[in-house]
DNA sequence: AGATTTATTTTGACTAATCAAAATAGACGC
DNA sequence: GCGTCTATTTTGATTAGTCAAAATAAATCT
């Protein structure tokens, strides 16, 4: 049975490959995990030699068919229980993501499938997230964020790639949340600012960088 | 913050100590654990280090009000979970333990408390034990049954929850009623059958659902 | 009381996961 | 082409939790 820490290596090894990169490099792998790359390095030749991932030395690593099946699992886990929380729990959106990071080692294949039935088997989490079918299938579909959409048209937001408590929070309280309508009612590329214009007709600025996190997709 | 571990040693203390007696001997505690003797000697040494629990050489361990107060928090974390899993995902009764084991090392105090809430406070799991309070309190209104006790430790029956004629019949013949001291002498899950040796020395068995209408508490 | 059995503690060793810091390999610039 | 910089790997140590087996203390039985 993989430990706690090997589901996290190899889930976050998932996660950074999905911008289509091959192969992760060992540094992006050790911060996202929160370790010493030395510590990396040590974990990954393990995992190579489980037959959880491959190991290109100085190169970087990808995950094996079995080492994906497993981090699919983990983050499908982790996007269901996500839901959980904010829809039967009530929880506050900026706030799941610690929650799950715990509870994704914890709950047994069984729970996981009851609770995807006890939610009408959703295909995205809260955040917009797509959630891993139970057979290993997670839809890739490419899309725009606010800093590259085309502007001056309907657009509606699918989902906000950003964990972190603070940037939730803001994105709620100014209804930049999946779902919500808008359009893009300026973009100032020197400035790095975009001014957003919601169905509400309240307008709101936010940086390229914050703007990069959120994606959308035509209106209609 | 307290590991798994260690919430777990605490935990089997508070269960194992819950009959009264006042010392848990090292012997009890590590079969409890599933681990030898000579780790659980190490482990609450340190434990008693930091303050969690009494080690009296050579006698047994108790737990100290913090000690005690991290346990009742673990223990009712299980214990809400398992309600959760039997009457919100309608698990299996008998499989809701192992996974229990899990999630109370995973889940938060906030998670906690709204799981609660969902369940309408509920003062006692789907086998009848006492839920602790969120402010520490375990209730001693809520007794054991003879398919939820601790096995081979003196027990009086202190109640009898079933209406029907034939059931109060079949019990009052075998003198299974209020008062009646007797212990438990085996508990086979897997065939659904409690044995139980009355202070008179007759033997006899009964089903789970049966064991599970009678109320008891420990003798003394 | 003296011998034996049983419970507990000690000692030494091991595994998983980690860090700090030194060594090394590649890439990049001039 | 040679030095510099950066990412990665190595090496040596550390921590938490564990086991096996020897040592010891306590309880029990003649």
């Amino acid at each position: 049975m993989a430990t706690i820490a090997v589901e996290n290596y190899l889930k976050h090894v998932l996660l950074l490959s999905e911008g289509g990169a091959d192969l992760v490099p060992m540094g992006a792998l050790a911060s996202a995990l929160a370790v010493v790359p030395g510590t990396a390095t040590t974990m990954v030749k393990a995992l190579a030699d489980e037959g959880l991932l491959e190991h290109l030395p100085r190169q970087g690593v990808r995950l094996t068919a079995e080492g994906r099946r497993v981090a699919l699992n983990v983050l499908r886990k982790h996007r269901l229980v996500e839901t959980f929380l904010v829809h039967v729990l009530k929880m506050d959106w900026s706030r799941v993501h610690e929650e799950a990071e715990q509870l994704e080692h914890a709950i047994s294949d069984e729970v996981l499938d009851r609770l995807d039935a006890l939610l009408g088997h959703p295909q995205s989490d809260p955040h917009g997230d797509p959630i891993p079918s139970a057979h290993g299938k997670l839809s890739s579909q490419v899309y725009a964020t606010l800093a590259t959409c085309v502007a001056d048209r309907p657009l509606r937001i699918v989902r906000v790639t950003e964990q972190s408590a603070e940037f939730l929070q803001f994105a709620e309280q100014n209804g930049l949340l999946p779902g919500a309508a808008l359009r893009v009612s300026d973009r100032n590329l020197p400035a790095g600012l975009v001014t957003v214009r919601r169905a509400t007709g309240r307008s709101l600025a936010l940086s390229l960088v914050a703007a990069g996190k959120i994606l959308v997709e035509p209106e209609r």
